[in-house]
DNA sequence: TTGCTGTTGCGAAGGGGTTGCAGGAAGGCG
DNA sequence: CGCCTTCCTGCAACCCCTTCGCAACAGCAA
């Protein structure tokens, strides 16, 4: 609660507003509600998730409101998707990277549906053998690997 | 076209037929035409791509029994799917594995959306990384790993 | 052949996401 | 400061894919 450093989710909502501005894009509530949202998000919020967070401090704000929101701010590259075996999946784009494109990979859980993040280079090694063997360019970020949790392996 | 090896298509739809018969399943034209096109099909056809073979064939054939039929046949083991970016794709199961759930991993293109089928093993470091580090059941087979193929890197 | 029971076809409903349109507000400009 | 243009929002209808309930049909065993 000191001066600098302030509530680090408002200098996030504030940084990817510059951003819009900057690229010609009005700021409007429901896109502030949105990335606001977004910034306070742990893990990794499917749509209607976001949409009912949203809700929660701003009623009355529109389920296609949040995907066309969702859709500019992808434009943008400040927001990132993963496509998950059932779903999409979006968070805010790694700030160090802004724009960069230096995601990180995800793992689903298909007991659970919990998301994990792996570390970026973890499909290094496959993404140099599928681009040796078939000339596959693999983009390891773009679709979770499924599996089973540590905990629902366990259980189940 | 010599006595033995005749018509493999035939010999697939057979062997599924034997199968379904053995689990205490009828055995209806629908569900002929939906293994026999499978046992035709060239890569990993979509419910609708199915739906749409077999129609050719057997016209009037509704599709929700091509929902039914294919949701029989992956309870027995018989068709495997996987979850593409964009929606699911069916195919036979690896005859020789039979059940033992020998599936291989596949890959999908994202820009021609073509999918390829990949080695078992290729993730076989991958899963033994995460299930030491993070204690993460991989289950390489379920969801198709994304990039771009050959063609699609060359020409975009 | 007869009868039981699993299957099919059909219509309708459900869920998720997208699109078109008219009103309303952001922000530039006078 | 206030107007005006343009973009954005809210709403509702729509579309696509999948599933459900029910009545009629057809395997297959006896």
């Amino acid at each position: 609660m000191s001066t600098r450093g302030q509530d680090p989710v408002a200098a996030t909502v504030e940084r990817v507003v510059a951003h819009l501005r900057e690229h010609g894009h009005r700021i409007t509530m429901p896109r502030r509600a949105v990335v606001d949202t977004l910034a306070r998000a742990e893990g990794h919020p499917t749509v209607e998730q976001i949409a009912a967070d949203v809700a929660e401090r701003w009623p009355g704000m529109h389920l296609t409101t949040v995907y066309r929101t969702l859709e500019t701010l992808a434009e943008l590259g400040v927001v990132t998707h993963v496509h998950l075996a059932a779903g999409t999946a979006y968070h805010l784009a790694d700030p160090a990277s802004a724009g960069a494109g230096t995601h990180h990979v995800h793992a689903q859980c298909r007991s659970c549906r919990r998301v994990i993040d792996l570390p970026d280079g973890i499909l290094d090694g496959v993404r140099r053998e599928l681009a040796a063997s078939e000339g596959f360019a693999l983009e390891p970020h773009h679709v979770a690997l499924s599996g089973l949790c540590r905990g629902c392996a366990a259980t189940g």
